[in-house]
RNA sequence: GCGAUCGUAGCUCAGUCGGUAGAGCACCGGGUUGUGAUCCUGGAUGUCGCGGGUUCAAGUCCCGUCGGUCGCCCCA
């Protein structure tokens, strides 16, 4: 091979590509329910747009680039809350509060490839603005699980873990964490997860920190905090509490996340987080629009699939292809004159019409074709044409029987 | 950016001590008997990921590089 695909992207041949869309389908059937609007932006931005809100260091992490003989600096969008606090600040006054947005963008990013993270990948994003309470959080938190549930997820499979920034930041400040520090500590607890309890010690120590200042999130903390109360209730009126724990062990590392935060994980721990969001109330604003609270979450497709794949969710990718309703073949040379007519009259009334393109007169092969495209119907041209008849089989049941060339149409669509 | 590991036919892989490459499975064409099949017959493609080096000789050894996989950093 003289050309490969570039590091971490995908050829998505048809059973592959069908297995994205029964994934996007789950995503976009909830969201609409749901009543979210779907959204699409550019796939390019200007590279400031990234950087203004997450620093110059962005800039490794993501495919930057100028046009040729140009001097403005673009980058391919790394994710889709920029682009969504763009659009929002873009309508200004006008957007309508609150706005339920949704999308199914591809995103990039100039990571190395590894389990669970591509250079390329699609990621849903659902965002909720103007709506400052926790019945906002809830909904999007509900319309997450929506689209799991459809791909055959249970809360006993996955978790959402939610947390609050605040609430995390107040525990580390009382346990003696001092404020200078209180960024490192963030990291550091972000951290915890991945190392084992050893080496947490140590870190701990080197930064002159107690470990109880950590290990204060493990046991059930019963919090006083008005937002985190009335979340819980929202989550019990949504009918979705048992998806869900509060767990202040989650910091998540963007900065622009403002009160509660969620990741949703497998329960076991496997995989990376399936998705993350939280709300960011300060964005839009930032971004030179009204000051309009948002909430909102992503989910990527390739963290996802891993996980429906460990719990044997994902069939083969054939499965979830569209199969014809006909597949028709030709057993004589009258009936090679009469094909191509005959599969554009099957096509003008909508139904999905496939033929055999082989030249052979072995019925047995060419049933044996249209049975591998699991057609519900094959049509024979044959000898039966002599009395102006097709052979018609039923493929499921094996039943065959010879119509009337006129009443074919009917007879397949009864 | 760093590290480990892998790369041989469409797929799964074998290939010994360095001696110019194989198996199985798929796949496809044609033919016969009108039915998802049987039978007959035919079909191959390999720049052994790529490039260099050592050698009389490299799939095999060495170096580099590209790509896959898995970690680290980072994680929006």
């Amino acid at each position: 091979m003289t050309h490969q695909a570039p590091k971490g992207t995908r050829d998505f041949f048809p059973p592959d590509l069908a297995v994205l869309r029964h994934i996007e389908t789950a995503w976009r059937d909830a969201s609409i329910d749901a009543g979210f609007d779907e959204i699409e932006g550019p796939t390019f931005e200007h590279l400031d747009l990234y950087t203004v809100k997450s620093g110059e260091g962005i800039v490794n992490d993501l495919f930057s680039f100028k046009r040729s003989g140009g001097d403005v600096d673009y980058a391919l969008r790394p994710e889709f809350t920029p682009t969504l606090a763009r659009m929002a600040a873009a309508k200004g006054r006008s957007l309508p509060l609150p706005t339920k947005w949704f999308g199914i963008p591809g995103h990039f990013r100039a990571e190395r490839p590894q389990r669970g993270r591509l250079r390329e990948f699609k990621q849903w994003n659902v965002d909720l603005l103007g709506i400052d309470n926790p019945s906002a959080d809830s909904e999007v938190i509900a319309t997450a699980i929506q689209a799991l549930a459809t791909l055959g997820l249970t809360h006993k499979d996955v978790v959402v873990r939610i947390s609050h920034r605040d609430v995390v930041t107040k525990m580390l400040l009382n346990s003696g964490i001092p404020k200078d520090k209180l960024q490192v500590a963030l990291t550091l607890l972000d951290k915890r997860e991945k190392m084992s309890a050893e080496v947490f010690e140590e870190k701990t120590k080197e930064h002159g920190f107690e470990t109880k200042s950590f290990t204060q999130f493990d046991c059930d903390v019963s919090i006083e905090h008005e937002e985190l109360t009335s979340l819980q209730e929202e989550l019990v009126a949504w009918g979705i509490q048992e998806w869900c724990t509060f767990d202040f062990n989650i910091v998540r590392g963007i900065a622009y996340y403002t009160g509660i935060v969620f990741e949703i994980h497998e329960r076991s721990g496997a995989e990376r987080a399936i998705a993350g969001g939280g709300r960011y109330d300060n964005l839009i604003e930032m971004f030179g629009g009204p000051s309009v609270p948002a909430v909102g979450f992503g989910m990527g497709d390739v963290v996802l699939s891993l996980v429906l794949k460990d719990k044997g969710l994902l069939k083969d990718g054939a499965h979830y292809m569209p199969t014809p309703d006909v597949f028709v073949v030709s057993a004589c040379d009258e009936g090679d004159e009469v094909l191509s007519s005959t599969i554009a009259m099957l096509r003008e009334n909508g139904l999905h019409a496939r033929r055999s393109y082989k030249t052979t007169r072995n019925v047995g092969k060419l049933l044996t074709e249209a049975a591998k495209t699991q057609a519900a119907f094959a049509v024979i041209l044959g000898k039966e044409l002599e009395q102006n008849m097709f052979a018609v089989k039923d493929m499921k049941s094996g039943e065959q029987v010879d119509i009337p060339i006129d009443h074919l149409l009917s007879h397949l669509t009864s």
